[in-house]
DNA sequence: CACCGCATGTAACGTGTTACATGATTCA
DNA sequence: TGAATCATGTAACACGTTACATGCGGTG
């Protein structure tokens, strides 16, 4: 649902056709989120069946322009004026990851909390690395304020992983005992070659 | 992307039935996450149909139980050893938000920055709140790693939001003029009633 | 009996991705 | 001329949500 209204808010700043909503958004995000051509057609369509968009009918213009509607302004102002709820967040797919293997005993959740610690440290310097990159030549607020999320974001997995080690540690010797080899039941890994090196 | 495999994750502690597969998700997620039962169905299809679960015909059962083929563990061995890259994460409605409003003159990115880290932090506090109630009654791994991924993040989040008043209280008074009341071109207030209050 | 919890589905729809088709313009 | 970029779409599919239909069993 972020598309939609990012749409929306491009178009608050002036009539624009599909190709440039889209290298608009992948400016501003820092081609964070590719945004796919085909979408933007379709959501347009979609923003038009809605009475948000019109298209614009400018003579002698080749490109089939869009422009805000009243309803589409009172739209995005109730997305400005609205907090994303956490409620409402897509499900986190390293969370989940990391709650089933804590649950099954013959997961190695030491061998994914690296893996994931090592893929998000690379990423994190890849970030650091781009904001020096753009504290030189300074254009937008927007890409700034993006990589920067992408690096609150990113730090803040680095530690939680280290807290779910922590946790780790301690329950370690008490009642879960990690499974070194051929799991009872269940192998998860039947070729015997360590998942994570 | 994440229900599949934590669908291919609960079997690999034994075969199940669906609505069993949501309660345990719910159960071990901590509510974070209520998973529409239809969809477990769905999926379970889509799974038997990928090869990767059967049905098991067990003689005088009233469920449909399913467990997991030699490829499903396969699938599920190789989500446990790779990991979540952090590109190939869904785009953050939040972060979309601020960087669009950020671009918009009209738009007032201060407003919309309080609004959200007032609505993060009664969240956090939520947690906070829920992490107490949990540390006395302890069961499973998997909620409290659920939990401290919301807490760390929301953390994160709450940082993040600074950083942008911090940006914003920089650039103010240089090239950004926040405009009061009535935008010259674009209201997105016609009302005139604040957004954020 | 009426309602609730358990249990299994299906239909419709929105959103997102990938891939394909088509044509215009620009540039080496 | 041939390739890349600009520009507009469509089709097929995966995933997710909401809502609806159906039936069973227990309990007030």
């Amino acid at each position: 649902m972020s598309i939609r209204q990012g749409i929306l808010a491009m178009l608050a700043g002036g009539p624009r056709y599909g190709y440039q909503l889209r290298t608009d958004f992948e400016e501003r995000t820092g081609n964070t989120w590719p945004l796919n051509i085909g979408q933007v057609y379709t959501t347009l369509s979609r923003l038009e069946r809605d009475r948000l968009v019109i298209a614009i009918e400018a003579s002698d213009d080749t490109h089939r322009r869009y422009a805000l509607t009243d309803q589409g302004r009172a739209e995005l102002a109730a997305w400005f004026a609205t907090p994303v709820h956490r409620e409402e967040r897509p499900r986190d797919e390293l969370a989940i990851k990391l709650a089933m293997a804590a649950e099954l005993p013959e997961a190695d959740l030491h061998a994914v909390v690296q893996a994931q610690r090592t893929d998000t440290m690379r990423a994190l310097q890849d970030y650091t690395r781009l904001r020096r990159a753009h504290d030189e030549s300074s254009e937008g607020l927007a890409w700034p304020i993006v990589l920067d999320s992408l690096i609150f974001s990113a730090e803040a997995e680095i530690r939680w992983l280290d807290a779910c080690e922590e946790r780790l540690s301690h329950l370690d010797g008490s009642h879960r005992t990690p499974v070194s080899a051929g799991a009872p039941e269940v192998d998860l890994d039947p070729a015997g070659e360590g998942a994570a090196r």
